[in-house]
DNA sequence: GCGACAAACGAACGTTCGTCTTATTGTGGG
DNA sequence: CCCACAATAAGACGAACGTTCGTTTGTCGC
């Protein structure tokens, strides 16, 4: 049983990598296991199809989106700091992968939202349960005064998941060295404005 | 001469049409002949080569972004209005083509960003292009008093580009059906932030 | 050491890919 | 009318695609 998935985990990391950069439409089993030294029908065996491979990429990316965004920030307080953490890590999630790799999820994301089929069934599941998970974390902020009352939280996450898409263009297209530090500070503004209890006077010019 | 570039502009219609679907890189020169009754032989003259096809497809769609996006809104008066303007018709850019096409810029710009190569470099200067041109906007409507002077044009124009990234994702991933008058309604606050004048006393609370 | 079973292999399948060469069609200027 | 030339077609090429096959290798309980 070990010796199976061990490989299976091998094929699974490298073609996380892989995808991340020839997207996972692109994502060749002949070209992955050649990567791997393995025979493409050994690995084939692994998945049964192609699209369970891609359905399983998709899957161990989710569960590292997991482990490396979502739980840590659930250590950190209730309210504003874990709503916090989730976006910082969020935003730290596709630097980790730096050079190769990169975010999987969210180019996926572009990548499949026209094309039917289990992996964009499953691609909108876990987006959705994502955001859902930043609402939430909104709504608590509230709801203990770190935030305004009268605050609309899906509105809030919508902007905020703006920023992270927009800070991806920036960084790994435009190749902007200061988009982290410039995302990070759209950031500070979002969170801060969501503080203000007392709602800018808004002066009717003509 | 006419007939040349009559059938090649009908493939390019087509191409980006398609292209919209299956991306960029799915784009296929047997299925793309097929879908328009040419050989691939035919169609392949046209273009000496698959990077060359999707160069002028490319080409193809930010020529038409120009005429449905830009242009149009250089007739509205400067600084704000204009502004305003630009990212109305960025936001309908991506329903025009509604159910097939969509926006092939924004998808390759996910799709290619770790794949150099002439069309990468392409789609970088379009979109800096675009980005600039907005930023330029910008500061007129700064220099006009429609934006408070110490306005940062460039990450307004980051904030603006989020927003039509996160609707994109909504509409077309996630299927929202208000994903329209939301992304109006937060571009709607993110004018009505640079305008502002008078900046929101801030209060400390603790 | 032997039998059972999982894991990986090598070779081939039919198809499609991008590209190239050669031929056939259509069309406009003298 | 015809000729030059642009436009398209036909067909084949080697390579890569996903998939299936039968076989070989490894591993573990007995």
């Amino acid at each position: 049983m070990t010796k199976g998935s061990d490989t299976r985990d091998r094929i699974l990391r490298e073609a996380e990598s892989l995808a991340g950069t020839v997207g996972l439409d692109g994502l060749t089993i002949g070209v992955l296991a050649a990567a791997l030294d393995l025979s493409k029908s050994g690995l084939f065996a692994h998945f049964g199809s192609r699209e369970g491979l891609q359905l399983a990429v998709l899957q161990r990316a989710a569960d590292r989106f997991d482990t490396d965004v979502l739980f840590p920030a659930l250590r950190a307080k209730s309210g504003e700091p874990r709503l916090r953490a989730l976006t910082d890590h969020w935003l730290a999630w596709e630097r980790t992968r730096g050079a190769h790799g990169g975010d999987l999820l969210a180019a996926a994301a572009f990548e499949m939202d026209d094309r039917p089929g289990v992996v964009r069934d499953y691609l909108v599941r876990i987006q959705q349960r994502w955001l859902a998970t930043l609402a939430t974390a909104c709504i608590i902020a509230a709801e203990l005064g770190h935030f305004r009352g009268d605050l609309d939280a899906d509105a809030w996450v919508r902007e905020a998941h703006g920023i992270v898409l927009a800070h991806r263009v920036a960084r790994r297209l435009l190749g902007d060295h200061h988009a982290d530090d410039r995302a990070r500070r759209t950031l500070d503004e979002l969170f801060a404005r969501a503080r203000a209890t007392i709602k800018p006077r808004k002066r009717r010019a003509a």
